[in-house]
DNA sequence: CTTATTGCAAACGTTTTGCACGTTT
DNA sequence: AAACGTGCAAAACGTTTGCAATAAG
């Protein structure tokens, strides 16, 4: 299992514009607005962070139980706001993924192996490297994910 | 499913120093040389490239069908390689890991969307950058991880 | 003869799917 | 009414584990 303590920096839009955004595409695919997909959307705008889908489940569980929600519904949401750019999601291999609001700019993740926190930063020099490296190679650049894992200070305070 | 073509350059030492190492690393924690184990190191050894614990599986029962090597074997096998640092893993989320050799030094992987293609590369621009993020983080770097995903030259080339 | 290792099958945790029923448009 | 979305349970996926049998030292 993913541990759960993240740190990221507040959503920069109002929550308004974010529902009005996650409609309209809806509308455009002929896709329907439903109380679990908005609860899903709001759940994550409320709650700054990375989370699983299995957290993100029990949150909503716990704020809206009358919708009764299934964990199936949280998977399927997820894919799609993912591949509509509103949320973004990091890889934590077998153990799974976890998803954030994703209306910021572009970031890279540094992660603490101890305590599971997630800090995100952006270094230009990098970006630059990387595009360069994609082109030397002649490949046409669509992703890139960069992983630096280690113990924050926090931990390394913590004596043993 | 993983895709399966990988290309890598080959490896640097012969396979009898290989197996020397292997031999000795067993020795020195009381381990045990079994012929599965051989037969994983020798297949990781003549076949160029990063592979998933199933794809080494199905080699190794085509080529010695007699051993009846288990899956579980492989992957045990594969999990002791690569703390002894002798291979060295790539991961890919939800969809598992891949392995290869790792005699080579430190590289990241520059891999194909299209045709799942991995090829490597070492900047030291970028490891440097991320040495100094660490630190500016506070963290004590253990590891990273770099995946750039494009389209290869050679896909871009087949049409449609 | 002791200890590690094996294959097997079952269990695991995460994610996906089929399907009958409900909800949105 | 048509089409899409839902919860549920079951299946799928890669991986790990318990265990009795086997092989290495």
């Amino acid at each position: 299992m993913i541990q759960e303590n993240t740190v990221t920096t507040a959503p920069l839009i109002s929550y308004e514009t974010l529902l009005a955004q996650f409609k309209q595409l809806l509308r455009s695919s002929n896709l329907k607005f439903t109380k679990q997909r908005e609860v899903i959307l709001s759940t994550l705008y409320s709650h700054t962070g990375h989370f699983t889908p299995e957290e993100l489940y029990q949150l909503i569980k716990q704020d809206f139980p009358e919708l009764n929600t299934g964990i199936a519904t949280v998977y399927r949401t997820l894919s799609l706001l993912e591949s509509a750019g509103i949320v973004t999601s990091i890889s934590f291999g077998t153990q799974g993924k976890k998803y954030e609001l994703g209306v910021k700019a572009h970031h890279d993740h540094i992660i603490c192996t101890k305590c599971g926190k997630i800090l995100e930063f952006f270094d230009e020099a990098i970006e630059k490297r990387q595009a360069r490296i994609a082109k030397d190679f002649g490949f046409i650049m669509e992703d890139h994910s960069l992983k630096i894992f280690g113990i924050c200070p926090e931990c390394q305070k913590k004596k043993s």
